[in-house]
DNA sequence: GTTAAAACATGATAATTATCAGGTTTTGTT
DNA sequence: AACAAAACCTGATAATTATCATGTTTTAAC
């Protein structure tokens, strides 16, 4: 279902919001709106990007693959945020590939519009600094995580991560679903390290799963792990 | 040895060879030159900064403590830099600490004529944008060494990083004396372990030691361990 | 220059995590 | 429905890394 950027919600997320009527035009006329199926690439490593990719529903997973075949998770991209923006701005290739780990849709933004603004209009400029300056910031506390939190601190901090920002289901099972291997992935552990986590945290009844699905059953006892208790 | 920012040759490395005339003498005519020791700090994780620093001279760590006492170093900022940035963009409390590794010559730049700028001269905001893009980059780039490579690895790509970026003196040591802790801190390990790769390496004739200096003494088998070989 | 504190160093051991090997279950395709 | 492939799971073992204990050297303060 296509529409006009002027009237998205999604657009109150992320920096797209501090442009005016002219640019938020010219964006609609020249996006490309897409569907993307769970699975699916939307771009890889090393490729060079035309534009930047509005997330209008569903979730990406933007990870690095290493020299021994792993790939690392280093973050998950939902509904509002802008995906591509990092490397339009540096003018590089990627560093980063974007998988879709749920349906998608997304509407493709060509760079030309998204740079003409970054040169014109200060607000937006300073609206899409904030986005990086809030991404960096995280970025840093995953890098603290991963040097200072144990595989299981990592994983508690995952299940707690993923209900808060995405939510949970009547039954409660976490909205996001995730294979194990991208757990693994997120965390940075291997997959086989990442499903005995799971079943010891199942047993200690902190979550509860069922095929894929994965619930928080006890957000306490998940916190204190996380905690160092 | 004060100056004028208008001449200022570390500016150069900076966002603010963007700002024009006016703006470049409103920031000289606020900025507070200051003389840093080696272990003085500069801000600690949790204040709110009133400004950013501009580093002239000398080496800085940003690190974040965690709850078991560790600090994990998550940058080092040097000549040319810009300290603060982030934090000051976002308008929050810094995630980081900021110790000087060396002696430190910077210069305080009040946030008032920084957010002026970004409001009104696109061409910085830009250029700031990049700079911040580029670091985003780097803390990537951090996340998946940490995740994927092993601790001996890490080691190994610290000691080239600090030769490709700081430079050795005559002898072949490097210019940025760092201890045994700052470089445990940096891998993000313990400093027994850093210790005994170091000792490891020395046996080995990857690296040579005199007291605190170390030197790079054999790069191609470094790099061939950092790529797994 | 003495002395205390900090940094450096190494061994022994324990804890964490990865790897390999072998299963079962689930999923998707013909 | 049958089949292959992928995902999931568990045990055994090996490798990595942290921790504790203890001693030495270096540094800084008086």
């Amino acid at each position: 279902m296509e529409s006009r950027c002027e009237n998205c919600i999604v657009r109150q997320f992320n920096a797209l919001r501090a442009m005016n009527k002219e640019e938020l035009k010219k964006v609609s006329d020249s996006k490309v709106y897409r569907k993307i199926k769970k699975g699916e690439t939307i771009f890889e490593e090393g490729e060079k990007l035309d534009g930047v990719f509005c997330v209008r529903d569903g979730v990406s997973k933007l990870s690095k693959l290493s020299a021994n075949g792993k790939d690392q998770i280093v973050k998950l991209a939902s509904k509002g945020e802008v995906i591509g923006q990092r490397t339009v701005i540096a003018e590089e290739s990627t560093n980063l590939s974007a998988v879709a780990v749920s349906d998608m849709e997304v509407c493709f933004i060509p760079k030309e519009v998204i740079s003409n603004t970054l040169n014109t209009n200060p607000n937006f400029a300073v609206e899409v600094l904030r986005h990086m300056a809030h991404d960096l910031k995280e970025a840093d506390d995953v890098i603290v995580n991963m040097s200072q939190k144990t595989v299981k601190q990592r994983m508690a901090e995952a299940f707690l991560y993923l209900k808060k920002n995405y939510g949970e289901d009547e039954a409660g099972f976490l909205n996001l679903t995730l294979s194990r291997e991208d757990y693994a992935n997120v965390v940075g552990t291997a997959t086989e390290s990442c499903i005995r986590i799971i079943s010891e945290f199942k047993k200690k009844g902190f979550i509860k799963t069922s095929g894929k699905q994965i619930g928080v059953a006890d957000e306490r006892k998940l916190q204190d792990l996380v905690e160092g208790f």
